[in-house]
DNA sequence: CTCAGTGCAAACGATTTGCAAGCTA
DNA sequence: TAGCTTGCAAATCGTTTGCACTGAG
């Protein structure tokens, strides 16, 4: 559970005159220890499960500044928090929200990220830098909401 | 400023049980009247311009009525808010967000459309029901950022 | 020894809710 | 008249901030 990106998060911490704290360790080690999309609350409650104390304040605080420097991404995807994800070098993905539940799917698709480039520049966005979501209903929630309007309430 | 859909949306009231208030009609007219993409505060703001009375617990419920009904939709573009756009039977766009000052572009991409069904059969998510945001920086905040690197703070 | 970083609790902004009063059907 | 709707104010949810204290450099 030692990744490369670690040591490169603190030696950036010290260039950038920021200091290198318990607190921001275990915060850096639990993003990267998840493998993706957590929101500030989920990760509280694994570093404190962990028997770590970071305070509320403090985990807002450093995923502004882990976003700032470009190690974690923080999405809005529909619902009322904010996501959070750490960058893996290179390997971009989209996501597919279920607009029901919240269940989030990562995909890759090259066709889709042509089509943004050209729909940026189009629209004089920046193409280079942009992400993606689609909000869908999941199978689950269809087959749900399918019940429900057979049987209504 | 009397669109076919009012007609539309009083029966529809009517059909599911719902009363016609007076609320409810300011509140539809002022929706229709706008081309797009308001939130709450603007809607309010707009609707007690004109005199009306309508406050905010009403408009939050009406618009969620709304959108229950079909009439509106309901989007969180990144930003704390929601926005609310009328639906103007068939003719779907997307939207193209600036994730710095928050403006919004509507684009309409039957190509982007078609790969969105394949992505979401492939992940068994609904192909028919979807919508798809597109997140980047417009031009006029990649030129103030662009000036604010060269000359940092 | 100094000041960036922390924890706490209070502040915040957007939205939701409980309840008494008002108005549609 | 009955009970859905409303307005108000209070509550809620997630996030941010002020401030005195702490600990990294």
């Amino acid at each position: 559970m030692s990744f490369p990106e670690r040591e490169q998060y603190i030696s950036i911490l010290r260039d950038k005159g920021h200091r290198v704290t318990p607190e921001r360790l275990a915060l850096f080690r639990e993003v990267y220890a998840q493998h993706g999309h957590l929101d500030a609350e989920a990760l509280l409650e694994s570093i404190q499960k962990q028997g770590l104390k970071v305070s509320r304040a403090t985990l807002y605080r450093n995923l502004d500044l882990m976003a700032d420097l470009g190690f974690v991404r923080k999405y809005r995807l529909g619902t009322s928090r904010f996501h959070y994800e750490h960058v893996h070098d290179g390997q971009r993905h989209d996501h597919l929200v279920c607009t029901e539940c919240g269940r989030v799917a990562e995909f890759v698709s090259p066709g889709i990220v042509a089509m943004q480039r050209a729909i940026c520049s189009a629209h004089e966005f920046d193409p280079e830098e942009h992400t993606l979501q689609i909000h869908s209903v999941c199978n689950d929630c269809r087959k749900l909401r399918d019940a429900r309007r057979r049987a209504p309430s």
